[in-house]
DNA sequence: ATTTTTTACGAAAACGTTTGCGAAAAAACA
DNA sequence: TGTTTTTTCGCAAACGTTTTCGTAAAAAAT
């Protein structure tokens, strides 16, 4: 690889000399600037990253942490685009996307971890947000940006709008007659948490007291434990008209069980899903669902992750709210 | 950050002895390894990845190419089960995997940027292949394997087997009793050109000679050009009785078309896809199709990728094919 | 008891940058 | 012309490792 010294040797000047001229440092003359730069062009200089982050301690490399239990991991449409978008405006700021490794232990010592690999900051996509390991990174000098986890006001976070997703949802199922609205839900997060809070305030806004019996869990983007509360909700002396599953996939395996029992959503039945995946849109009919803004949501984690690098001066740390849209399916029946 | 310094000043040793300790060094009496090796241990010692980047070239690092032009990228369940394999098997090896950037660029130069960030090798998963920058990475120094690409003896590829995919799909649906067997197949690339071949010969084999009509382009995971393919080839004088679409989602879009002209695939119409990816398993029927084994594809690169890093003494170059299984879902009737 | 070998460690160079500081040359001023 | 200021550059240290080589002490061999 050529260095700073083949270039200085080319040039007739000194190597660090062609260090500040690459970095059009004042010191240097404009003459001698434009003499380097394209010499140093010619001779397909690259500067040497690990030298660099030695020097300065800034590696321009951002670490990922994606603890993926299940193993079928990003393939979700959700963390697919997050990841892409992050990436995107990485790149655009001259940074790379380290996907860093996670543990299979549980006391895994993150902040160790990425101290070592000098990342100049990290993003926590998914994580025990709870614990020991990831608490001690985000109170760490090391920049962190968290999705979907809210700490306190001195990190910044980047969230799915879940209050407006419910909101939506819940205004275009009232709007089309529903009373009995029954939700199932994913296992305790926080998001879950959000997400029926709305959920019940927005049915309240319209009279509607949703009773404890229409409430069952499932496990996120898992068809079999929703065909199961699909089951239970199904089999109450009042069933519900809607229902609301917590993720498209969910509510897939919703529809088999409603099929099963010979009913048709968007006639019989009326059901809604969360996350907009690009299959329900091919359903027939398409699944009226709330589609979060994965894309919107990775690069507003990377632009706020390198101001903090950068050290913005107006930099605050806050709590971002990104909101989807929602998208009128036809599995939700007008009734009166 | 505590370095080998601060470990040598607990010690009363001298930083190189710190060093090579900790390594196992047989210049090193077994006690002192043990007395450093504890006392580095407890004081959360972190090797710093620059320095040793600097000196010894090595950066437990390997950087994955993906060209993503569509953008919606690694949803898609191959590419996201295949990163997900190479990364769990790079971490078991203690690397870790950077998604490095991609050029908005046609020129951009591969090499120099790589060489720049000192990765150990480079997964090539998704790129221009007959680009110059491409080629010139791969027939560099740089330890690559390509995924589903092959350039020639010296060099290492992995490749999904489509050979024996059309192979196994072939034999089911004649043994279902289809003659007559059409193929929409994708863009023109090396994997297309394999599919074809294979579907063209296993059809053969069983005395079935596939007219040229019943060869239908389509783009890869695209429902719509799919869907207008389907069409076509239903519109010939003599339609074929069970239609090969070039994936799943394609699939799914033929589906579509099909229901819009009353026909049910499995019983008026039949229909296989390819890649198996997890929805179609949800649909009723399931479909047909040949499940790819993404996770071991992913394995398989990251363990030839680093046998070649590693210098392994009795590592080959190799063309490595990976098979899947055919999964029987309900889109092929049996006819006579 | 002397010589040789082995063991166990330290000194120092090197990797390629960045950057503070000093110095020579040029320019400005008196 | 002599002095000061400014411009332009080179020197050298530093970042934290790895690794070669040298050497003192200990052990073994003579």
């Amino acid at each position: 690889m050529v260095t700073l010294k083949d270039i200085a040797r080319e040039c007739n000047v000194s190597f660090s000399t062609v260090s500040k001229a690459l970095k059009d440092s004042p010191e240097i003359s404009g003459e001698t600037i434009k003499l380097i730069k394209s010499k140093a062009e010619k001779m397909g200089y690259q500067p040497n990253i690990a030298a660099r982050t030695l020097r300065t301690n800034r590696t321009y490399d951002i670490g990922i942490i994606f603890e993926d239990k299940t193993g079928a991991g990003f393939q979700h449409q959700y963390f697919a685009t997050i990841i892409s978008g992050l990436q995107k405006i990485a790149q655009q700021h001259g940074y790379e996307v380290t996907f860093t490794n996670t543990s299979p232990e549980k006391s895994y010592d993150y902040y160790n971890h990425i101290k070592s690999r000098n990342f100049d900051g990290v993003a926590i996509l998914s994580a025990d947000f709870k614990s020991g390991a990831i608490k001690k990174l985000v109170k760490s000098d090391i920049p962190t940006v968290t999705l979907d986890y809210y700490y306190d006001k001195n990190h910044t976070t980047v969230m799915s709008n879940n209050e407006s997703g419910e909101k939506e949802l819940v205004e275009y199922v009232v709007k089309n007659g529903h009373k009995k609205i029954a939700m199932i839900h994913g296992e305790d997060t926080l998001v879950t948490a959000e997400r029926k809070k709305s959920f019940i305030e927005s049915c309240r806004k319209f009279g509607i007291e949703v009773p404890q019996e229409y409430f069952a869990e499932a496990l996120y983007n898992d068809p079999f434990t929703s065909a199961e509360a699909t089951n239970v909700l199904l089999s109450l002396p009042t069933p519900p008209t809607c229902i609301f599953y917590p993720d498209d996939y969910s509510a897939l395996g919703g529809i088999r069980e409603l099929n099963s029992r010979g009913l048709v959503p968007g006639k019989d039945i009326s059901i809604v899903g969360y996350d907009g995946i690009m299959l329900t849109s091919m359903m027939i009919p398409p699944l009226t669902t709330y589609e979060q803004d994965g894309k919107k949501i990775g690069e507003e984690i990377a632009e706020k992750l390198i101001s903090l690098i950068e050290n913005d001066k107006n930099f605050k740390h806050s709590h971002n709210l990104i909101s989807g849209r929602l998208l009128k399916g036809g599995t939700v029946a007008k009734i009166n």
